[in-house]
DNA sequence: TTTTCAAGAATTTTT
DNA sequence: TTCTTGAAAA
C-alpha cells in the first residue's frame, strides 16, 4: 500500500478524507474526479470499511472496470473484487435477477432495448387500430420512457389530470391505453425494458421493507459518479438506499449535464444541498488535462449559461496553441481538411492515430470523415451509430438465444418465427395472438393450445408451427447442458442462417456472414473470460445478461486508430488532439433544441464537454454547405463559435482553392458513388480488397476455402462491388465478392 | 405466403 | 440519400 494521499492536491484530499455523512463534489472537467473517487474508496477500505459494504455507481461499465483496476493496483484485487461497481442499470439488473420474484417477475427476465420496446409498441398501436400518424411508436416510447424515469406508473398516469390533459391536447387520448397494454405485455413476456430496471427496483424497495433494509445494510457507503446525469428514478433509488446511513458521496459537474433527453435531471445536482442539508460540499477547480488556452476558451463559452453552480476552472498547464477555427466549403471538404490535418500532425509530431478524436453532434456526420480518412489510409474506429448488437443478423441470432432462455419473450419470437422463412406468415401470427389472449398464455405456449378441430389453422400450418416449437425446445434442452458458445453454434447450424445469406450472394449478405462469425467469436471470448474468473459462469443465460447491457461506450479504444464518435459518447474521455466538426446552426445547436433557453443551454454544455476533451490541441470546424438527403444545404456558423472569446481563437485560412475544390466535388457527386449502406466493423478489409482487385482475370483457376477449386467465368461490378462469377468443380457456379473472398490463384 | 417494387418518410444525443 | 411500409404479383 503506497502513500496515495501524497498524490492528491489539497482540494482533492478533502473529499477523500471526509468521513461519514453525505458529501457532494463539484468537479470541473479534467480536475481528477476519477482519482478522487478511486482514492476515496481506497481510503474507506483502509480505514476498515468492508469492501462488501461499498456500492459505486458509474456512468459506463468501462468506467467501473477502469476504477476497479486502479483500486486493485493500490490494494489487492482480492479485496477490490468485492466492491459492487457498475452502471445503475447493470447493478440493479443484478439485484433484480435475484429479487424479481418479490414483485412477481421470474429471475430469467429478458431485457429489451429501445428498439425492442418500440417494436412492441408499434404492434400494440396496430392491434388497437389507432391512427399511426397520430400515434408514432417512437414518440409513444419516448413518452413512456420519460414517465417511467419519473417513476410514474400506469396508475399514476391515470390519476394525474395534467398528464391526461397533455395527451388530450395532442390528440393522443389513447396514450394511457397503450401504456397500460405495453406494461401488461412486458409482464406477460417476462420482459423489462431499460427504464424498468430502475422503476422495478424502486417498486421492489418500496414494496418489501425487508429487502430495502437488507440493501441499506449492505451498501453502507454509496458513491455516485456523473451525478449531474441521473434521473428522478435513479435519485429515488439512491435516496432509499442511503437513507439509513447517509454515507452518500456524489460527484459531478453541472456544466457537463447532457442527458436530459434520457430523463437526466440537472436539479439532482443543483439541489443536493437542499436534499441533504447536513451535507458537505467540495469543489475541484484545477484542471490537469488541458492547456490554458483550451481551459479558458471553454470557460468563456460556458459563461453564457445562466443555470449553473458557481465555480472557476483554472490550470497551471502551459498556455499551448490557440484553438483553431476552420471553415470549409462543404462536409466533404471538412473531411478532407481533417484527414490531411491529421496526416500532417502525425508526421510533424510523431503521433499515433489514437491521439486523435473527431467529435460530432450526430452520428450521421461520421460518413464524410470516414470517407476522407479512408482515402489516405488512416485507420479509424467509429463508436456508436448502428452498433454491432443492433445489426439485423446479430439481433436475429440473439432473438433465438433469448427465446431459448425465456420462452415467453414475444418480440424475440415474432422476430424469428419466420426467419429464415418457414411459411409462418402474418395471418398465422395474428391467429396465434388471438389464441394467446384467449388462454392468457404467451405466444409460444399458444402453439400448444391449438385445437385441430377448431379449423382455425390448416393442417399444414399446424405442422409448421409444431416443427418450429420442437426446434426451439430442442435448443432449450441442449442449452441446459451446454455452454453459450455450443448453444450459439447449434442455433447457427440448425437454422442454416449462414447458408441462407450465402445463397443471397450479395455484398451485404457477405457482410452479414462476417458479422455472424464475429458474434460467434464474441461468445467464444466470453467463454474464455469466464474460464479465467473464479467460479465463472459460461451459460447462455449469463452471456445474454452481459450482452443486454453492453454499450458502445464500453468498447475499447484501439491504440492504432483515430476515434470517431458523438460528443455524448466522448463524455469522460480525453484525447491529445480533438476536432469538433459541424459547428453550424440547426446542427449544433440541434434544430430540435433552438426553441427553449434550457435546451440551448444543454447544447452549450455539450459543446463545453466537447472542448474540454482536448489535452493539447483543439480544432473547431464548420462548413458553408452540407450534403443532406441528396440536397445541398447552406449552413450558418454556430452561435457557439461567437461565444468563444476571440482572443483564444485562430482562424484557419488554408482553403484557398475554394473554386477548384467545389468543381471537383460536384464532379464526384455526379459520379455514382458505390453503395455504402452498411458500416464496416473491420476497417482493414478495405485495404486487403485493393490487393485482390487487379489480380484476377477471366479463365484463371482459383481455389476458395469453402467451395474448393474453380474457374473464373466473368468479372462484374465496380469498386467495393466487384464480383467474380466462378464455376466450382464441386459446388457449381457462384458469384463471389472479391472484397471478402480469400481466393488463391492456381497456376 | 412470399417476393418485388414503388412511394413516402425521415433526420439528435443512449443506458 | 436511405430506410420503411404497403400493395400487387407470383
Amino acid at each position: 500500500m503506497n502513500n496515495y494521499l501524497e498524490k492528491l492536491n489539497d482540494e482533492q484530499k478533502l473529499p477523500v478524507l471526509h468521513k461519514n455523512g453525505p458529501l457532494i463534489v463539484i468537479a470541473g472537467a479534467g480536475s481528477g474526479k476519477t482519482r478522487v473517487l478511486t482514492y476515496r474508496i481506497v481510503h474507506l477500505i483502509n480505514k476498515g470499511v468492508d469492501p462488501f459494504n461499498i456500492l459505486a455507481l458509474t456512468f459506463t461499465n468501462k468506467a467501473a472496470t477502469e476504477m476497479k483496476k486502479r483500486i486493485s493496483e493500490i490494494i489487492s484485487e482480492s479485496i477490490s473484487k468485492n466492491i459492487w461497481m457498475g452502471t445503475f442499470h447493470s447493478v440493479f439488473a443484478r439485484i433484480l435477477r435475484s429479487e424479481a420474484p418479490l414483485i412477481g417477475y421470474p429471475t430469467n427476465f429478458t431485457i429489451y432495448d429501445t428498439y425492442d420496446s418500440e417494436k412492441l409498441i408499434s404492434n400494440i398501436i396496430k392491434e388497437l387500430q389507432l391512427d399511426k400518424d397520430n400515434y408514432k411508436a417512437k414518440k409513444i416510447r419516448n413518452r413512456i420512457s420519460s414517465l417511467k424515469n419519473n417513476f410514474i406508473t400506469v396508475d399514476g398516469y391515470f390519476k394525474n389530470p395534467e398528464l391526461l390533459e397533455i395527451d388530450k391536447a395532442s390528440k393522443t387520448e389513447e396514450f394511457g391505453k397503450i401504456y397500460k397494454e405495453y406494461v401488461r405485455r412486458c409482464f406477460k413476456a417476462c420482459v423489462m425494458d431499460f427504464d424498468d430496471l430502475l422503476l422495478k427496483t424502486n417498486e421492489l424497495l418500496n414494496k418489501s421493507p425487508e429487502t430495502l433494509l437488507k440493501y441499506q445494510d449492505k451498501f453502507k457507503y454509496i458513491l455516485v459518479d456523473e451525478y449531474q446525469d441521473t434521473n428522478y428514478s435513479q435519485y429515488l433509488i439512491v435516496k432509499s438506499l442511503a437513507d439509513r446511513y447517509e454515507n452518500l458521496c456524489v460527484v459531478g459537474d453541472d456544466s457537463q449535464s447532457i442527458y436530459s433527453f434520457r430523463g437526466a435531471n440537472i436539479d439532482n445536482i443543483l439541489n443536493f444541498r437542499k436534499h441533504y442539508p447536513d451535507s458537505k460540499s467540495y469543489k475541484l477547480e484545477q484542471n490537469y488535462r488541458s492547456t490554458r488556452n483550451i481551459v479558458e476558451a471553454a470557460n468563456s463559452l460556458i459563461n453564457h449559461n445562466i443555470l449553473k453552480l458557481d465555480k472557476t476552472i483554472w490550470t497551471n498547464n502551459n498556455i499551448g496553441d490557440k484553438v483553431i477555427l476552420n471553415k470549409s466549403l462543404s462536409d466533404a471538404d471538412e473531411g478532407r481538411f481533417i484527414s490531411s490535418n491529421i496526416f500532417e500532425m502525425k508526421s510533424n509530431f510523431y503521433l499515433k492515430n489514437s491521439s486523435f478524436a473527431v467529435l460530432y453532434r450526430t452520428n450521421a456526420q461520421s460518413r464524410s470523415i470516414e470517407d476522407a480518412l479512408r482515402k489516405i489510409n488512416i485507420e479509424y474506429q467509429v463508436f456508436g451509430g448502428l452498433s454491432f448488437y443492433q445489426r439485423k443478423e446479430v439481433k436475429d441470432i440473439l432473438a433465438y438465444l433469448r427465446l431459448i432462455e425465456n420462452i415467453n419473450d414475444e418480440e424475440s419470437l415474432r422476430r424469428i418465427i419466420n426467419f429464415p422463412p418457414r411459411g409462418i406468415g402474418q395471418a398465422t401470427l395474428d391467429k396465434l395472438m388471438i389464441l394467446s389472449n384467449e388462454h392468457d398464455v404467451s405466444l409460444f405456449d399458444a402453439i400448444s393450445k391449438i385445437n385441430p378441430n377448431t379449423k382455425r389453422f390448416s393442417t399444414r400450418t399446424i405442422e409448421k408451427l409444431e416443427n418450429f416449437k420442437n426446434l426451439v425446445l430442442s435448443f432449450k434442452i441442449y442449452s441446459n447442458s451446454n455452454n453459450a458458445y455450443e448453444t450459439t453454434s447449434l442455433v447457427i447450424n440448425k437454422t442454416k442462417l449462414i447458408d441462407f445469406y450465402r445463397n443471397e450472394g450479395t455484398l451485404e449478405s457477405s457482410n452479414r456472414i462476417e458479422n455472424i462469425e464475429e458474434l460467434l467469436n464474441g461468445v467464444n471470448d466470453f467463454i474464455q473470460q469466464q474460464s479465467e474468473v473464479f467460479e465463472g459462469d459460461n451459460s447462455l443465460s449469463k452471456y445474454l445478461q452481459d450482452v443486454a447491457l453492453y454499450s458502445e461506450t464500453d468498447k475499447d479504444i484501439h491504440s492504432e486508430k483515430v476515434s470517431l464518435m458523438s460528443i455524448h459518447m466522448a463524455k469522460g474521455l480525453e484525447f491529445p488532439i480533438v476536432y469538433v466538426v459541424g459547428l453550424e446552426e440547426n446542427l449544433f445547436p440541434s434544430i430540435m433544441s433552438i426553441n427553449s433557453r434550457e435546451e440551448i443551454e444543454e447544447e452549450r454544455r455539450l459543446f463545453y464537454v466537447a472542448m474540454t476533451r482536448a489535452k493539447e490541441k483543439l480544432i473547431l470546424s464548420h462548413c458553408e454547405q452540407r450534403f443532406k438527403w441528396g440536397n445541398i444545404i447552406d449552413c450558418e456558423p454556430s452561435r457557439f463559435i461567437g461565444e468563444v472569446d476571440d482572443k483564444f481563437l485562430q482562424r484557419n485560412n488554408t482553403n484557398k482553392n475554394y473554386i477548384t475544390q467545389k468543381i471537383n466535388e460536384n464532379k464526384l457527386r455526379l459520379k455514382k458513388i458505390p453503395n455504402r449502406s452498411f458500416k464496416k466493423i473491420k476497417t482493414n478489409t478495405i485495404s486487403s480488397f485493393k490487393k485482390y482487385k487487379i489480380n484476377i482475370n477471366i479463365n484463371d483457376k482459383v481455389y476458395h476455402d469453402r467451395f474448393g477449386e474453380g474457374k473464373v467465368i466473368e468479372i462484374e461490378g465496380e469498386g467495393n462491388n466487384i464480383r467474380a462469377n466462378i464455376n466450382f468443380k464441386i459446388n457449381g457456379e457462384k458469384k463471389i465478392l472479391l472484397k471478402f473472398a480469400k481466393l488463391k490463384i492456381l497456376k
